[in-house]
DNA sequence: ACAGATAATGAACAGTGTTCATTTTAATGA
DNA sequence: TCATTAAAATGAACACTGTTCATTATCTGT
């Protein structure tokens, strides 16, 4: 066959990435497929590899939807947060995780350069650390510079290594019980030494 | 062939141990290959399917020898240190990360059950949280009991986020410069407030 | 109606992990 | 010493994977 007009290009991007990215939380990526999600909409191979290029591109824009995912969930839970909006993010952030471990993890275990990534995804991606930034600045009674941002990722990369430890089960398997209390934990009393 | 003397069950186990540990070494998680392991030691695939089961079984096996290396790490440089053991402990886990980058991911890209462990593996990957927990508690002044191994994990947790973050390049990529530094910084806040 | 551009195809290739009947060898016992 | 037995290494077969690209079908503009 040759140009069908069943899907423009965009449709057809969208399509390979709405059923690739169901794949990905049905099998995470090691058993991730490209022929597979191909076989779901329809197409061949050779059309996921002509508009992704190749499989680390398909699964790259899977993960950046997932980062778009993952800060809507954030957003709407902060939406309607008087109070304490430092541990409704840290849960937020916690429960996109539980709630989607393959294709949260998926993202961490697709290891990849930072400079490989295409700046309109790496800025999708961004919208989740400014997020926090902002939740951190507002916590601290600060405004937003260097020093506050480089706090907030550290708070981040505290929170990730507990979350990352909770979804692979390893924290439980050591007969740890609340990951997300240490978490927060851990991130008030950082909270409290930069006041 | 059958039955060759070149090598016992015990030596055979070891000599594809060390060959897939170089490999992973070499080409990382995504690009491991039990075949090319095979091809390098002398033998088939069949038989590092005899002796290991499946390539996660030698995924495993290779895994829990990085956690035995990077415990040794640690220890060793424990050893000549007098004072500040904690920082000490945080850049023996930084260095150590950074030097064995893609057998360190290893450990974290393979996610497997934590049950699926055999025991004598886990034992092997206890070590390292024993050396943490251990030195946490002298830190407090205190006796290793539950709490203080909570706080303990809670801090591999913080450091390990950072560590994964540092790795992956994703921190640099975002202008931050000392994510070891960081992470000190968060463990520090958190034994000043346990203290 | 035709020509040119374009998009989808799918066969071909080189890999992967896994299985298991077969073969070869070493150890054992007569 | 020699036949038997048990064990281990093999490697072909199978079903998959991602990638490439010449071919072909279709749309679009003239």
């Amino acid at each position: 066959m040759g140009r069908r007009s069943d899907h423009s290009r965009v449709e057809l991007h969208a399509l390979i990435l709405a059923a690739g990215a169901a794949l990905m939380a049905e099998t995470g990526l090691s058993d991730f497929s490209a022929r597979e999600v191909a076989k779901r909409v329809g197409y061949t191979i050779g059309t996921v590899h002509n508009v992704f290029g190749n499989v680390d591109g398909l699964v790259m824009a899977i993960n950046t939807a997932t980062f778009a995912l993952w800060a809507d969930a954030l957003e709407a839970r902060l939406a309607g947060a008087e109070q304490d909006r430092i541990a409704v993010l840290v849960d937020a952030y916690f429960a996109f995780a539980r709630d989607n471990p393959l294709r949260w993890s998926a993202i961490y275990e697709h290891r990849i350069a930072p400079d490989a990534i295409p700046e309109a995804q790496g800025a999708v991606r961004g919208r989740l650390t400014g997020i926090i930034v902002r939740e951190v600045a507002a916590a601290l009674d600060r405004t937003p510079d260097a020093a506050v941002g480089t706090l907030a990722r550290s708070l981040v990369a505290t929170v990730h290594g507990h979350c990352a430890f909770a979804v692979s089960g390893s924290w439980e398997a050591m007969g740890e019980r609340d990951v997300e209390g240490a978490a927060l934990a851990r991130v008030r009393e950082s909270l409290a030494a930069a006041r």
